[in-house]
Order: C-alpha cells, then sequence, then structure tokens
DNA sequence: CTACAGTCTGTAGCCGCTACAGACTCAAGC
DNA sequence: GCTTGAGTCTGTAGCGGCTACAGACTGTAG
C-alpha cells in the first residue's frame, strides 16, 4: 500500500544488505530491475520485502540459486510447501555433512595441538604429522 | 634418495592431487618450479613429500597461505613449534566458529522443517518465516 | 606410420560477493 | 549563482581455491 519510493541507500540500510549487493543481486536476476527516477533506482516496500527474504534465507546458508527457488515457491501456489520443505530437507543434509567435516577437522587439530604442547621432541610434534601420513 | 624422477601424472597419483591444482600450486609458488626432461615437468621424492604435506594441511582446513608459513616452520629451526601451534590454535578458533555457524543454521532449519511437517495452514509456515523477521 | 595417452600453455569459469575508478546528480549553504 | 559534499551511477577487476577447457606438442606401442 505504502508505495514510498526510496533509493538504494535507504534498501540497503532497511535490509542490511550492502548497496553493492543489490546491485549485484539485481545482475544476476535475483531482484528485479526497479523503476527509475532520472537514473536513480527507486524501490517500493515490495523490494524491501524480497530482499529481506533473500538475507533471510542466505543466513540459512541457502545457495543463491536455492533462494531463487524459493523465491519461485513463495510466489506460487499453496501446494509448493511440499517442495519448499524439501529443498530445505536437502540443504540441511548438506549443512550437516559440513558440521561433520569440521568437527572431524576439529578433533584432529585439537590432538596435534594437544601433542605440541605436551612435546618435548626436538622436532615439533605438530608439523611432523603433518609430514606423516594421516593415519600416523 | 630414491631420486626417481616421475612426471606430473605420477605425482597426481602418489598424492591424490589433481594435476590442474599441481600446476595451480606452482603457480601461485606453494610448490618450487621443477625440473624439466624436456618440456615435460620431473618431480623428486621430495617434491612428492611438500605436496602430501600441503594436501594433508588443506584437509585440516588450513588457508593457502597458513599453509605457506606451516610449511615455512616446516623448513625453520626446530624453535618454530610454538608458532605452529599457535597457527593451528588460530585456526582452530575459526573453524569452532564455523562449527557454531552451521549449527545455528542447523537448528532453524530444523524448526523450520518441523513447522512445515505439521502445518495445516493454507501458507507454508517455513516460506511465511522467510518472509516475517527472523523474531517470528 | 599412425594412433593414443600424456603433457604443455593459456585463458576463462565457478560462487558470492567486494572494491574500486571515474562520472553524474541533487540538495543545502554561502 | 556557485561550491561543496553525500549519494548514486556504470563498468571492471579482484578475492580464494580450484576446475575446465582449447589447441598444441611429445613419446611410446603396435
Amino acid at each position: 500500500m505504502t508505495a514510498s519510493g526510496f533509493q538504494i541507500g535507504e534498501l540497503s540500510r532497511r535490509t542490511g544488505c550492502n548497496i553493492e549487493t543489490i546491485r549485484f543481486y539485481e545482475r544476476i536476476g535475483l531482484l528485479p530491475h526497479p523503476a527509475r527516477r532520472g537514473r536513480y533506482r527507486t524501490y517500493e516496500d515490495a523490494d524491501a520485502g524480497r530482499l529481506a527474504f533473500i538475507r533471510r534465507a542466505r543466513e540459512l546458508g541457502f545457495t543463491l540459486d536455492e533462494v531463487r527457488a524459493l523465491l519461485a515457491l513463495a510466489a506460487g501456489s499453496a501446494a509448493s510447501c511440499a517442495e519448499a520443505r524439501a529443498l530445505a530437507a536437502a540443504h540441511r543434509l548438506d549443512v550437516r555433512e559440513r558440521i561433520a567435516d569440521l568437527k572431524r577437522m576439529e578433533r584432529t587439530l585439537g590432538a596435534h595441538i594437544r601433542a605440541c604442547e605436551a612435546g618435548d621432541n626436538a622436532a615439533c610434534p605438530l608439523i611432523e604429522s603433518l609430514r606423516a601420513p594421516p593415519g600416523a
């Protein structure tokens, strides 16, 4: 209703999204080309809503392609619920894998650091363990 | 001792490192320019060792710059132990932060997915929660 | 002699931004 | 009216860490 018509700086302030990023999203078609007043982009509340949606999805780690899909689902019929859920579930699996990978790293790093702290050796155990096969 | 002198394909096989990546590492100065037999690169066992070191450090999530530093420490005096430990500890903090971030995502995703599964609403709760402020 | 695997160089692409340079517009203050 | 300054514009290049070509060459086996 409130078709305010504000500029990119204001949009940036409202959404916490970098101006350069907004223009980037426009370039790759994630945001529509806005109307112009002279040569300046003018946005409406709906644009802020769309961008906020994007930002929130990004904070959950969705890729831009996934965000695109989510936006399409959000614009579509109510039947898209299952699709959205599937998308989110697939993404959650991905996140879980990344967590598992990082945890493995964290454990190994911890072991190396502890060995290093306890080390009275001439050679640094941390560096030696990088030199040696990972089994060692 | 065994200065075998093998080609890039063999180095790739020994280390599990992609040929393109090996050349990339050479270009950015992470690996030295190897000797050539004709126009073909020839490697020694020491090169395989260095590359394996790099690979192991990468598997632990160290950036290439950190790997560079670790390589320098590995080549240096035994006194570099504390430095290596500091590097690894800083990196571990980083890894932990990334884990925490991902866990936050995972939890929120889970909440959204559950809401969506339980939803008898017309609107998809998952999509609605992206539309609404993150507090909601 | 030919086929084929391997290697070579150089360049461009991926993702998701971020950071400029250099031009312009627009409103306020003097 | 004129200047200053903040905001905006376009276009391009860079980050990290690879990966993927194209198109040329080499080296070996059949």
